[in-house]
DNA sequence: CTTTAATTTAGAATTAGTCTAAATATAGTA
DNA sequence: TACTATATTTAGACTAATTCTAAATTAAAG
């Protein structure tokens, strides 16, 4: 149970070279949910060189070290998320656009949902489909 | 408010092609939840001749006409379900089966989520991630 | 039958994402 | 500093799922 070597105290932070930090920073910038490319038209901005390939690393890794969140539904590309904590979405069925919402009920779901299942259950997620509040107004 | 026409009394029917009818029926015949390879691989069997595309343009139909049901998660190809009321998923983490199962309290959740979101709220879907009971005796 | 509309077919095209192999960068150590 | 090992980036080839296209076939209506 000793330490072997004297360890930097965040494993993340070592790693996150240039490109994964211009990744992270487009995400963090932005309200919305950003795609992968939408990311890659960005941080070129910053980044000239960036490559493709590498704002999927960078987001894989941003990913696993838990500092960004992927969103997929069916439709289209991956969006991405700077909200890392459970959470839930709304879709417009008009104009497409998604929101973030958190249910605090989430929890009691994830148990009802498991036994429902008989999963022994790790997370929930909710998607409510319908008219976002702009497109309502129109 | 007089018919013009006498009208059949299907739609749907009257489109019902051999084709179509023979998607539906891989659709009905399983458990599961196939995908459009694995619909156009078993339909061929009855229907030598059948094209993908037509595969994916019965789908089109089937879910039009409320048929069939489309499961997407972002995770490869869609799926596809004989079951076409309002219903939730969960997930396997280890072995990715794929089971519907039905939440209640599902209404109560959609004006929860809506009054969250502010959306006019259209539908719910939940989707529970977690092991599979055959998963956790292994 | 003839004409029109709908559907099917095969294959090309598109989109999102992954893979590969070479080039660069980084880190640790003699 | 120089050397070696390791990790990362890059560009472009590749893959998988799905859609599109245009010609051929089938069905429906007159």
């Amino acid at each position: 149970m000793q330490m072997t070597r004297p360890q930097k105290n965040l494993q993340t932070e070592e790693k996150l070279t240039r490109q994964r930090d211009a990744v992270l920073k487009v995400i963090r910038a932005r309200e919305d949910h950003p795609t992968a490319n939408e990311i890659f038209q960005a941080a070129r901005e910053h980044l000239p060189t960036i490559s493709y390939a590498t704002v999927y690393n960078s987001l894989r890794f941003l990913k696993g070290a838990g500092l960004v969140h992927e969103i997929k539904f069916g439709d289209g590309a991956s969006r991405y998320d700077r909200e890392t904590d459970r959470h839930d979405h709304a879709i417009c069925n008009d104009c497409g656009k998604l929101v973030d919402f958190d249910l605090p009920q989430a929890a009691d779901l994830m148990q009802a949902a498991a036994r429902r299942s008989k999963f022994q259950p790790a997370s929930v997620h909710l998607t409510l489909r319908g008219i976002c509040p702009d497109c309502r107004k129109v």
